[in-house]
DNA sequence: CCTAATATGGACCGAATGGTCCATATTAAT
DNA sequence: ATTAATATGGACCATTCGGTCCATATTAGG
């Protein structure tokens, strides 16, 4: 990062000192596009331009707003992780067991992503591919990412097991980046072209795999 | 493809007609290379120049023999399938059983992973998260390569069916889709940063999931 | 009204991109 | 020796890449 933080943190939108001319766009609004974008194409695929079209903004309030490509990109990295953890642990919050919700969650996986018209997948797992390996700082946030994701796991996972529905012997961690390791897995399945039956099937080990 | 088949089938090498001036490379070995190198890099972040200084030819010839980045990189994709699945065939063929087979897959996966000094996946894989949801071509190409995997491990399994270690009202096709599913799994948690004893306990919950 | 601060549009930049083309070199067959 | 066929080196190409910079516009506070 070589924003100053005080900009991509927004510390305008708390005022302060002297306002100047407002932004004549929706931050959050066009953070969310780039972050779309990069979740459909990838890091490479997407260029600066796809991004100012996108997002609807010149190049100097891209810069100047979000910084370098690079900037915004982990921006949106720390967005959607914040976003789908948020989901994940009010889905657990409000399901009936914790073995429910993990059933749920694959199944409704399957069918929703059986019913997209894109399979864009996960942007963490994606990034993790592409950019991971020899991008250090993005690694550090696609581990923060799956760390966090495997958190809600393992609360659904020792939930189920005061409920009775996992046997006690089963490590709840260890089973918890299982889970997220076979959420990679159909994703890259999806991509790689698997078919409704075949995503469901794998989907209903993965349920029959906790016992 | 835009090139003439007879080209990069390398009808020369069978010789015909007349014959001209012989290559000063290694057709295969330059091949190689340029596999290893998208392999670890991916193709958008694999530029040409890249693929000239790793396969060590020039401009003309890289042309003249693969065709454009995008021919290369599917003769890359279909030299990696042939090379993984004979691997996988091999190495099943000359297993104790089927079932020791699969463990033996992910047990040695996992240490190979951890004592590499980078951790690449599987350039099938790393293809379809990055190509396949925009790239129609390498979507087949990546499909294929994909069901063949899942071949070889539906053989396993059925092999290990009938030697009594996998109960048998197991799908085969549905479990070997499974493995496959959790083999690119295993892969983005490699990338994600996951350690030794996470990937080691996924690869154990592997097993213990075909009972 | 003036000033400090911020936003915007767009010209501009060097470098890198994938790709073409042609002159030259080297071979095998006639 | 000539010819047909192939290989090679490298100049050259238009385009796109991510990024900078500056003049201008718009705001709030003094």
């Amino acid at each position: 990062m070589s924003l100053p933080v005080d900009i991509w943190t927004e510390r305008s939108y708390i005022s302060v000192v002297n306002a100047g001319r407002p932004r004549e766009f929706d931050t959050e609004q066009a953070l969310d596009a780039a972050m779309h974008l990069f979740w459909r194409q990838g890091y490479e695929a997407t260029s600066m331009q796809d991004l100012l079209d996108n997002m609807q903004l010149s190049k100097s309030s891209l810069y100047q707003t979000f910084g370098s490509k690079h900037d915004l990109f982990q921006q949106c990295l720390d967005r959607y992780r914040q976003m789908m953890t948020s989901g994940l642990q009010q889905a657990l919050d409000n399901a009936p067991s914790g073995k429910q919700f993990i059933e749920d969650f694959f199944t409704d996986w399957v069918v929703d992503t059986c019913n997209a018209d894109m399979r864009i997948g996960c942007l963490i797992m994606n990034s993790a591919t592409e950019l991971a390996p020899h991008d250090e700082e993005v690694g550090k946030l696609i581990k923060q990412g799956t760390d966090r994701f495997a958190k809600v796991f393992q609360q659904a996972i020792e939930r189920a097991q005061r409920e009775g529905d996992i046997a006690n012997d089963k490590d709840p961690v260890t089973l918890s980046y299982f889970l997220v390791s076979n959420l990679s897995g159909l994703n890259a399945m999806a991509k790689a072209g698997a078919n409704r039956k075949v995503l469901k099937g794998i989907a209903q080990e993965i349920i029959q795999s906790l016992g």
